[in-house]
DNA sequence: GCCAACGTTGGC
DNA sequence: GCCAACGTTGGC
């Protein structure tokens, strides 16, 4: 088939970048995107997906619970309209990542709700996420540290992924291809409400939406009926998520108005922030790393 | 009615 | 053609 192997929750298929292996599901991530740099990737013995439940569940087969909420798995399940393979990563993933352009778009996430797409990590891999419709650099978190440049003079950083462990396939460093550095920000469609700049006290009472004069442009053309179920849409709310404590190496399921299960944890996880991955916005809270040294 | 998120529009 | 915006819909 094609060469165009896509790698890591950004999907690009940038292989030039450093990059580290999860060992079981081949995944390559770009330690950009996670958050790994060379240096952290040699203590990392294995990489686990956080949530226990979760992790790996395509390499386990077991059958949990929360996934009949995502009825795909039985019969025919594979919809174009649903945009979900049911067997990739992403189609098991349950929870936001809260961390994706897309998550941040999310009200549930302090966003305006503009974008109105699912989660990244919860775009299936097979159906959700053409080609043609990649959005870059859907992690434009924290701008590269002050301390460490993502540079360094040392290595070039070929596409010689530092596995955790003995990985037989490096990703065929094919495709030169030309994303270096994708750009956002593009154009696109200009807000209809200006986004009030200050959203502060817009006290309720009839709602001021829709200025738009009916201007009696084309009538939208309806949309295709999204497919009824017969095997309903994965949705996910985020009530329905056993959210997972962001305490470090804490496994409990957060309190409903919480990030954490305890006070307790919050506290941890302060402490802890000098470690390896414990700030909650880390993408590395998407992975969790075992540390040799944590042992 | 609310919500997740699909599918289309429209500016660039 | 790309992509942000958003109307709209099915499920709950
Ligand atoms: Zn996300
Ligand atoms: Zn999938």
């Amino acid at each position: 088939m094609g060469e165009k192997q896509r790698y890591c929750i950004c999907r690009s298929r940038d292989s030039k970048s450093f990059m580290i292996a999860c060992d079981k599901c081949e995944e390559w991530f770009h330690g950009k995107c996670i958050k790994i740099t060379p240096e952290k990737a040699k203590h990392i013995k294995e990489i686990k997906y956080k949530k226990k439940k979760e992790k790996h569940s395509h390499h386990s087969d077991e059958p949990p619970s929360k996934q009949a909420k995502l009825s795909f798995g039985s019969g025919k399940a594979k919809s174009i309209a649903n945009k979900q393979c049911g067997n990739c990563e992403n189609c098991e993933r349950i929870e936001d990542c809260g961390r994706c352009d897309f998550c941040k778009d999310m009200k549930k996430f302090g966003g305006p709700n503009r974008i109105r797409q699912k989660c990244r990590l919860r775009q299936c891999k097979e159906l959700g996420i053409r080609p043609d419709d990649l959005r870059s650099s859907a992690y434009n978190d924290d701008p590269p540290s002050p301390t460490a440049p993502p540079s360094p003079a040392t290595s070039p950083t070929p596409p010689t992924p530092t596995t955790p462990t003995p990985t037989p396939t490096p990703p065929t460093p094919s495709t030169p291809t030309t994303n270096a550095a994708p750009v956002k920000g593009k154009p696109g469609r200009k807000p209809k409400f200006p986004r009030p700049p200050k959203p502060e006290k817009q006290k309720r009472g009839p709602k001021p939406k829709t200025f738009k004069e009916p201007k009696e442009s084309k009538p939208r053309k309806p949309y295709t009926r999204r497919k009824t179920n017969e095997n309903s849409v994965g949705r996910v709310t985020m009530k329905e998520v056993d959210r997972q404590c962001f305490g470090p190496s804490c496994v409990n399921s957060a309190r409903p108005d919480s990030k954490y299960c305890s006070d307790d944890c919050g506290m941890k996880l302060g402490n802890a922030s000098g470690g390896h991955h414990a700030r909650p916005n880390c993408p590395m809270a998407e992975l969790s790393l075992r540390c040799r040294a944590e042992e």
